[in-house]
DNA sequence: GACTTTTGTCAGGTTGGTTAACGTAAGTTC
DNA sequence: GAACTTACGTTAACCAACCTGACAAAAGTC
């Protein structure tokens, strides 16, 4: 009887209640009340459901002022449990977090560079299993979320045309692991994903964010109001093969001239081989031990990602821009683009606007794909049909 | 006693039926009843409510199905009136509007060209009290609607730093005109005010919009969700003064290499004073008569917007550019632009893009501005808080 | 004229919230 | 420890909003 009635969400609905209380931090009974407009007894109603169903937990105490101390509520999101996945052109990472980002435990794997969904999907599957199994949590597992270079078909669940991995176009991601782990599975872009960790890291401020990646490729992610902004074609932001006037670099995706043929980690894996560099770690390397010719690529790089993020500042106008991806977060990068973006993006633009290295590191994709669990777990329509499941299940309480 | 309490909205509420007409077009009573959820006697309720409100009224009938053909209902947004104007470097036009956007009377003003707050909102008022005395509109006043180049600081309704209009610098815009007509006054930049315009004019697709505006200067407008996105600080979309590489021309900002030192109307005026161009109207005519001078200058500008607007495109990913102001609708400048796009913006952001010039001539910014009052003064809270006045003078109806 | 469909209205019932009152828990102040 | 204050939970009576069902009129078709 796990009937899933289309719930319409009302204003007074413990969906709203727990949407209000995540939107603005913890809140006592008391300001609850004010915030949504409900009276104290419905209130106590609609935080006993939200209880039962483990969404709210009490967090504290405020001080007292001459009687008993108000109780400090909190959504409870780091009961229930996501299984994330971030795929690569040359790796699959897997991670069981909450729903807050925590890590409870990863599992890193190589794949060869031209891999194929017939070989990754099952491995990923088996990990996906022990990983669960080894933290406990496969009991509270709610949605799984996988990020994939490209775009995305958010209604079809295939990736398209991923311009460095062409055996998986079109193929379904979501099904395999919809089937294996019995929930429903998202899927998101990389670059998104690691814009919406800093965003989410950022506790969710009303601003726009733009997330810049520079890895093996190039990518960004654009959030606006708390969304990532996915365009058309769902292509929005993929700034990688835009071309770059008087550039006939071959690039990787086929066409010349592209930004990623000349600034991606991948292009200066290419430029510096010369100089005895063999991969992106040796780029990485060679620049963390400020060797010139490696410096320079690496600045001259961040100088032309730096005239596209110029635009997108210039065009979005955001309160942030974080920097990720293992050429990204180098120093001579940043400054390079930082610099660039000052002196070409529109003076107003610039006024707010704070430029620094993504801050999450290893785990910057974690953390989006499991915001974006918590954002489609927590949402008030999905909150108010658990409610409506629970009240099926225990008609009537005594 | 026009207390105005703040009502909440609920999803059944006048003002929500109201939205659901507004968003899904004409529809029926039993159409409308099925969307909202609510029973027929209800909805006559809702529908009597709206109806005394002159919100909506009916277009026609459906075919008979064997018996009583049903209604047609929709947003009646012809009945009420909005003053809107649209105020430029040299220019200021007022219009009447209904909140549909149709004209009803239009007054054109030249205006020195460093005027300040001090002469032309005098002028702008008078002509204001007689466009609407003419029209015989003026007792179905609801709102005033502003367009000025520059930012807008929305919460103080000021403009900020208009780069071409020292003396508007911080002066308030909207007390003057709100003590004036007794009506609330929105603000839009200009660029805006024109991208919203074809925005409605294409009837509020779901898809995002890109408006550019090439006229004297150079602006433009992103629309997501059906609304402008203005950014940190209001500037987004500001693509005029923004610096291109390699260039050094002095802008009419101060700084230099500004895009819009290159490609405005202002640009290819002083560019082309040795053939005997001395206003922007001169820059149009003979782009007009084909001189190859004026056409190499025109494309040339759109070649250096083009590489603009293809990164919008790329970041953005719209459904739909539409290009406007007296450089921008040129063929040679509309050309070159288009086919800098193709050539530089993401191959798949252009598979479902659609660039046009600006479908509304001289009333594309009173179209936005008017839609702007619309969505305003239909929103469901705006309604609903109507609904309660109405109830409040008339309490009990036998 | 018989039938069908849309629209309006009345009346009674259900639901989901309200206020009011009481009781308990957990603090502070003297 | 007693008196006071504030927070929290529960019950009961109440009330407004919306629903269902029944009836009727309007406006069509066959």
């Amino acid at each position: 009887m796990l009937v899933t009635k289309s719930t319409q969400t009302s204003p007074t609905s413990p969906g709203h209640v727990l949407g209000v209380l995540r939107a603005e931090g913890p809140l006592t009974r008391q300001e609850l009340q004010e915030r949504v407009g409900l009276s104290r007894v419905t209130m106590v109603e609609r935080l006993d459901v939200l209880r039962r169903l483990g969404l709210v937990r009490a967090t504290g105490h405020r001080e007292s002022s001459g009687g008993r101390r108000a109780e400090v509520l909190e959504v409870n999101d780091t009961g229930r449990t996501a299984l994330v996945a971030d795929l690569g052109q040359s790796h699959a990472t897997l991670a069981v977090t909450d729903l807050r980002g925590t890590v409870f435990a990863r599992d890193d794997h190589r794949l060869p560079v031209r891999h194929s969904p017939r070989d990754v999907v099952p491995v990923l599957l088996d990990a996906g299993r022990d990983l669960l199994n080894r933290t406990g949590r496969a009991d509270t597992l709610c949605a799984m979320a996988l990020s994939v270079p490209g775009q995305i078909d958010h209604e079809r669940g295939v990736t398209v045309a991923p311009p460095t991995m062409p055996d998986w176009n079109g193929k379904p991601l979501r099904e395999p692991f919809a089937d294996a782990f019995g929930v429903p599975v998202l899927l998101e872009n990389d670059a998104n994903a690691l814009a919406l960790g800093d965003y989410y890291a950022m506790g969710r401020p009303d601003s726009a964010l733009i997330g810049v990646k520079v890895g093996t490729g190039i990518g960004a992610g654009v959030v606006i109001s708390g969304r990532i902004h996915r365009g058309e074609s769902g292509s929005a932001g993929e700034i990688g093969h835009m071309r770059i006037e008087g550039s006939e670099q071959r690039c990787s995706c086929g066409r010349r001239g592209c930004v990623a043929a000349s600034a991606s980690g991948q292009a200066l894996t290419r430029d510096l081989r010369p100089t005895g560099v063999r991969t992106l770690a040796d780029v990485v390397r060679r620049v963390g031990e400020g060797r010139g010719d490696a410096v320079r690529a690496a600045a001259e790089a961040g100088r032309l990602v730096g005239t596209v993020v110029a635009t997108m500042v210039t065009i979005v106008n955001p309160r942030y821009v974080r920097v990720g991806g293992a050429i990204g977060v180098l120093p001579p990068f940043l400054e390079a683009l930082r610099r660039t973006v000052e002196a070409n993006a529109h003076a107003s633009a610039l006024r707010n606007l704070d430029i620094e290295p993504s801050q999450l590191g290893e785990n910057g994709a974690f953390v989006g794909l499991a915001g974006l669990v918590a954002d489609e777990m927590l949402a008030p329509a999905t909150v108010d049909a658990m409610v409506a499941n629970l009240q099926a299940a225990q008609p009537e309480r005594t």
